[in-house]
Parts: C-alpha cells; sequence; structure tokens
DNA sequence: TCATCTATATGCATGCTGCACCTAGATGAT
DNA sequence: ATCATCTAGGTGCAGCATGCATATAGATGA
C-alpha cells in the first residue's frame, strides 16, 4: 500500500482530550525555557503509552502559541547539532496554563460524573460489566 | 456577519474528550431503547454546562453505531408527533461500551498524572498559581 | 392558514492530528 | 572526501470530529 497517505486520526494517544499536549508543553516551559525536540522527549513524564505525539503536533502548537504571544522563542546555537528555536513562557501563557487547569478539572467532573452514572446503572441492573 | 458559517469548535463544550457523546449514548441505551430526540434530552445527566450537543452530532453517531453493529434501528410510530427511528444496543455495543469505559479510565488516569506533575512543579516553585 | 413543537437529516466550514516527506547542520566511521 | 546517523525544525495532505445553518416533514392548536 504505498499509496496510503494521510490517514487522519486512528491512533487516539494524544487525541483523548482535545489539545492536551498544549497544556502539557505550558508546564515544561513553566519550569524554564525549553525547545521542541527537547520538550518531545520530556512529554514522557506525562505517562502516555509509548510516545506521546508526532514530533509535527508539537512544533505547530509551539507555533500556536506564540501566535497568541503565551510563549516567545528566539534561536540559539546548539552546543552541538542545529540551532534551536528556544521557547520561553510569558505571563500571559502562565495565565493561559491556569485556565487550562481549570479546564482540565471540569474535564475530570465530567469524566467521573459519567463513571458515577455508568456504576449508578451497573449496580441497578447489577448483570453485565465484568463476568465472563 | 450574515457571511459568518460554519465556524467549527469554538464551543468546546461537546469537545473535551473526543468522541465523548458516544459512550454517554451508549450507557442511555443500556438502560433501553430509545430514539435520537429523547436521547438528547436524556444527555442532561451528565451534566455538560448547558446542552451537550448539537443534535446533529447525535444523529451522526447513531448511524455511525449503527453502521458498526453496535445499536440496531426501526421506526416507530409516535404517540404524538413524527415516526421515531428507535435504537437499541446490540450485545457488541454492550461489549464497546465496556471498551469504551476502560479507555476512559486511562483517559482519567492520564489527566491525574498531569494533575499531579502541576501540583509537584506548583509545590517546588511555591509560587504563581493563585494569589493575585 | 399559520406558528410551533417534535423529529430526523444534510451541507459546509473549521479545527486537530498523524503520517509522509523535506531541509539542513553536526558528528563520527570508513 | 563520502556517507550514515543523530539532532532540529518544518510543510503538505488526508481524514476525523463537530457546530451552525438549513431543509424536510408530521402533528397540534390558535
Amino acid at each position: 500500500m504505498p499509496g496510503r497517505r494521510g490517514g487522519g486520526a486512528h491512533n487516539r494517544c494524544g487525541r483523548r482530550i482535545n489539545r492536551f499536549l498544549e497544556p502539557c508543553l505550558l508546564l515544561l516551559l513553566h519550569g524554564g525555557e525549553s525547545y521542541g525536540y527537547e520538550l518531545l522527549e520530556n512529554l514522557g513524564k506525562f505517562g502516555f503509552t509509548e510516545n506521546p505525539a508526532d514530533s509535527s503536533t508539537i512544533y505547530r502548537i509551539l507555533r500556536s502559541l506564540e501566535n497568541r504571544s503565551f510563549v516567545t522563542s528566539r534561536w540559539a546555537e546548539g552546543d552541538s547539532g542545529p540551532a534551536r528555536r528556544v521557547y520561553s513562557l510569558s505571563p500571559a501563557g502562565d495565565g493561559y496554563l491556569q485556565i487550562w487547569v481549570r479546564d482540565l478539572e471540569e474535564t475530570d467532573r465530567i469524566l467521573h460524573r459519567f463513571f458515577n452514572e455508568y456504576r449508578n446503572h451497573m449496580d441497578l441492573h447489577h448483570n453485565n460489566g465484568k463476568e465472563t
């Protein structure tokens, strides 16, 4: 299948929560300036199964954050290897991270309301669920 | 702005978690057969802010579930109003709901790993966070 | 007849994301 | 010198998910 191109989001790994990589990157940058390639490696902390995202997504999110003035960037000569575009969190970006956290907390509440509905329902019907 | 059309996903209400309406509908249908318009009203249980989704999304998800044999449908004359397309959960659909639940539990773990990273980081830097 | 509620459905635009691919500097091996 | 490989950043494309606008149409009551 050589013509097989694109294919969209089959791997739901990074897509469970919409734009989730964005707050992860903001949080990493809150710890100090960094650049795309390094951020990509540090995203492992957030414990997705395997590597969290394609590099293209990372670079695109970083540019998007810069367009909205949530980060700033400068070119820096690497000690070794090609030059790096180093990003720093701006005060506005810090505020945006706070907004993201509150948004994710709301997501968490929604998720748990679902779990409650589910358990409630399964308790009433007390069939199904796990017995094979 | 009369020409303003489309506009995509500005309202992130239903989009926090990807395809989240699907497991909600499956859970509702686990409680017994129902139809689009009624399901739309019952989605309120899941406590999104305001109404959870556009009706078009609901109808499309239901057809998509039917294409994958997770639900079956039949036409039923309403006691009042137009005919309804009544959906029932299939055994495969029940299994699919279980898969969704496990998937959402994984999403929950990822979310909480983020919260842990966040709190950890903010504890260390013990500035920022909430003091205005 | 007409407005309104119920009910289902389609068209379009936009946003997000993964895969394939491209460019290019640095580094070490052959 | 040439080449493979690692580092680093980036673009193009396709596909999916979704909200808004709109269309269709039966039922109901003013």
